[in-house]
RNA sequence: GGGGAGAUACCCAAGCGGCCAAAGGGGGCAGACUGUAAAUCUGUUGCCACUGUGCUUCGGAGGUUCGAAUCCUCCUCUCCCCA
């Protein structure tokens, strides 16, 4: 910690949405400073999903700031909460996971986590350690802490309630469990994203209730994911995933919307101001085309979660397949299984289906009808084709989906 | 506890005995145009060797009928009003 408070103030709220209160986190950093004691930063994620992707990163890279400015990072695995099922920004009542599924997701989450922040400095907590210990008369008097009215006060329950949805009553304990985390921990900081905001002031309210000092909360902003709306979400399926294969995050970082690009320079590069500013100017000034701001883009992204050798690969490819419209290099062979060869050839819809490119025939067909099946390069139009096997050949489904069709085993007499 | 409304395909939402595999919109997919951007236009969006008197689908289970998403009974779930 040899940075002065004050500068460590300023690098902190960078990008932060919102800060409550800025003046107690200056308070919370001087004493830290004078005490030598790191400030315990919580950042609590429900593993409701099995992977992490691009928007938790945010956050997380927050966390990680705090982590190298010298103070306590808690990653909160919301082992037990994440069988509640988070209700922010729900407008209905999310589906209760198992405690299997919650425990698998919490290892991937561990694993991923440390692709950004340091795992000889973070320590890990599950919040069942205290939950499930807790009695019925423990949660009756954390919840005796809050009224319904406060909690209808939150936009997604008051919609709800406005449109006739169904609100359950383990929704509202939810915040309670959140919040009952953070007297647990005896958190200094809570980070979280801005739809977060109602359950991290719930986590100050309980600590005063507590008799601790109340955290100060800092919300970070949500990143909208590929559609370029919505939040990133797995459920939305428009999410970039930090483990996801190099080509694939680099082809789908080139495919976000250009409104976008800014937003996720700022947002999930570790890239300093300055860079960030000289894009911003490319792009405006017109010296930079959106297609070469995104490239460069999507090779700091997946050369942080990969390597740079990859990225430089996964970008390489990604110009073969789609500007020079070639097949990619690595397209794993497919045999069909004897029962759909007959005369030396095999009915195209039927082996597309079978090799798990088309979801059903039907959809086959549809595919081949519309024009977007083509054999070593040749549209393919009618449904009937056979796809003669006497040598390889591949077959591209759509923009993305190939598959190299190998001959079968010669029949052994 | 009493009364009322509702549950339709990925989502919203029409349909209220045959013409319904089910209008319309959104989303998705494919094509044109491109920079796998946006906008726009076109097609498509249950399954099945599919040009059909075919199969499965309209919360679940039964029933009425030649025939049901549509009518009846029971069940499950949700919402509203009253207590």
């Amino acid at each position: 910690m040899t940075r002065s408070p004050e500068a460590q103030l300023a690098t902190l709220c960078r990008k932060a949405a919102e800060v409550i209160a800025p003046e107690e986190l200056l308070g919370k950093l001087r004493r830290a400073s004078l005490t030598g004691r790191p400030l315990r930063v919580k950042l609590g994620m429900d593993p409701t999903a099995p992977d992490l992707h691009l928007g938790h990163t945010v956050v997380v890279q927050k966390l990680r700031e705090f982590q190298d400015l010298g103070h306590e990072a808690i990653f909160l695995i919301g082992d037990f909460t994440g069988m509640i099922g988070d209700p922010s920004g729900r407008s209905e009542t999310r589906k209760v996971l198992t405690a299997e599924e919650v425990a698998r997701n919490a290892e991937t989450y561990k694993r991923q986590i440390f692709k950004v922040l340091d795992p000889g400095r973070t320590r890990i907590e599950f919040n069942s350690r205290w939950m499930r210990p807790m009695s019925a008369q423990g949660l009756i008097e954390l919840a005796a802490r809050h009224t319904v009215a406060r909690m209808l006060e939150r936009d997604d329950f008051a919609g709800r309630q406005a449109s006739g949805r169904a609100i359950g009553i383990h929704e509202f304990l939810y915040p309670l469990i959140q919040g009952y985390d953070s007297v647990a921990l005896e958190a200094d900081v809570e980070l979280g994203g801005t739809d977060q905001k109602f359950n991290l002031l719930v986590g100050r309210d309980l600590q005063r209730a507590f008799g601790q000092e109340p955290q100060v909360i800092m919300t970070m902003p949500i990143l909208e994911g590929l559609d370029g709306t919505q939040k990133m979400s797995k459920s939305l399926e428009n999410y970039i995933g930090i483990d996801e294969p190099p080509r694939e995050m680099f082809g789908k970082v080139m495919s976000i919307p250009d409104a976008l690009l800014l937003r996720y320079y700022e947002l999930v590069t570790p890239l300093p101001p300055e860079d960030i500013e000289e894009v911003r100017r490319g792009l405006h000034a017109g010296g930079l085309h959106p297609r070469e701001a995104k490239v460069r883009l999507g090779k700091v992204l997946v050369g942080l979660y990969h390597s740079p050798r990859e990225a430089e690969e996964a970008a390489a490819e990604f110009d073969r397949l789609f500007r020079d419209r070639e097949t990619p290099s690595d397209v794993p062979p497919y045999r069909p299984p004897g029962e759909l060869v007959e005369d030396g050839s095999a009915w195209l819809v039927a082996l597309l289906t079978a090799a798990g490119t088309c979801a059903s025939r039907s959809e086959a067909r549809r595919l081949i009808l519309q024009g977007g099946v083509e054999v070593d390069g040749i549209l393919v139009r009618e449904e009937a084709y056979r796809l003669p096997l006497d040598r390889e050949h591949v077959v591209r489904v759509g923009k993305r989906r190939f598959l190299r069709v190998v001959p079968p085993e010669p029949r052994k007499a």
